[in-house]
DNA sequence: GCCGTACTACGATGAGTATCGTACGACCGT
DNA sequence: ACGGTCGTACGATACTCATCGTAGTACGGC
C-alpha cells in the first residue's frame, strides 16, 4: 500500500499543504514581539524554553520534557512555541525533535530571550518555584 | 454631607480595603514574570508602556494616552498593568497618575524592560507597525 | 450647591485558551 | 504484517480576556 504522505520520497516542495508531517514556521521578518511575549508567558512553556536553553541548540523530543499536562495539552503547547517563532520543530521518523531559534530571536529582539531566561532563573531561586 | 472616602483628611492606615480610591499594588517580592510578559504581550498595554517609557519617570494621566479603544477597555489594560506590577498607580483629585514601576523592575528582571522596549522599537522600525 | 471631567463598576459578548479524553495516523522495530 | 511508541485531531469544557455600553462615583471649580 502506498502511503499518502512519504517523508522520504524526495517528492518537489513539500509543504504544510501537500504534507502535514512538514511543519509550518513563520519566517525570521514574520515573528512578532507580541505573540513571542505571549507564548513566553505561559509557565509550561516558559519551563519548556528554559530546558532547551540549557541544552543550547541540542534538538529535544516533545517526550523528553516532563511536563504537568498530558500528551495533547503539551502538543498545544509546543504548536504555540512554535508558531509564535520561539521554537523550531521538525519530525525525525515518528518523534518530532524541537530546537530553540534562538539566532532569529536574538537578531530581531537582542537581549530578549537572554533576560526572560535570566528573570526566569533569578525568579526560581527567589521562590524556590 | 461627610465623604466616605475622604482622600486628604489624613485618616491612618488607608488599604485598598477601607478606600477604594487607594489603588492595590503588589510588593516588588510578589512580582512574577508570567504575568509581566502576559502584561506585556498586549499591544496596547506594550503601547502604553512605551509610551510611558518615553517619558523617563514621569507621570501621566490615564487619559494622555490616546488609545484606539473605549475608556472601559483602557481603565482594564491600566488595572492589568498595576496588577501585574508593571506600573504605580494613585490618584490625584481627579485623574489618575501612572508611573513606571521601573526600579522594581530592573532589580528583579535586570534588562527585561529594556529588551522589551528596544525590541518593540525595532519592530516598529522594521513593520512600520 | 451644581456641573463637568476623569475614571470605575457592572453586565454582556465574542473570541481565545488551557485542559482533558478518546480515537486515530505515522513510523520503526521485529 | 504486527505491535508499540510518538505525536495529532477532534470534541468538550471551563476559564480567561479584550471589548463595549451604560450607569455611576469622586473630585475640582464655578
Amino acid at each position: 500500500m502506498e502511503l499518502p504522505f512519504p517523508q522520504s520520497r524526495g517528492a518537489a516542495a513539500v509543504t504544510t499543504a501537500t504534507n502535514p508531517r512538514i511543519l509550518e514556521h513563520p519566517e525570521r521578518e514574520d515573528i512578532r514581539l507580541e505573540p513571542v511575549l505571549h507564548a513566553l508567558s505561559d509557565a509550561v512553556r516558559l519551563r519548556i524554553v528554559r530546558d532547551m536553553a540549557r541544552g543550547e541548540g541540542a534538538e529535544f523530543s516533545c517526550s523528553h520534557f516532563a511536563l504537568p499536562v498530558t500528551k495533547s495539552t503539551s502538543t498545544h503547547h509546543f504548536r504555540v512555541l512554535r508558531e509564535s517563532g520561539v521554537i523550531r520543530q521538525l519530525y525525525r521518523g515518528t518523534t518530532k525533535l524541537n530546537t530553540l531559534r534562538r539566532d532569529d530571536l536574538d537578531a530581531l529582539f537582542p537581549g530578549l530571550l537572554d533576560a526572560v531566561l535570566t528573570a526566569a532563573e533569578a525568579q526560581t531561586e527567589r521562590l524556590g518555584d
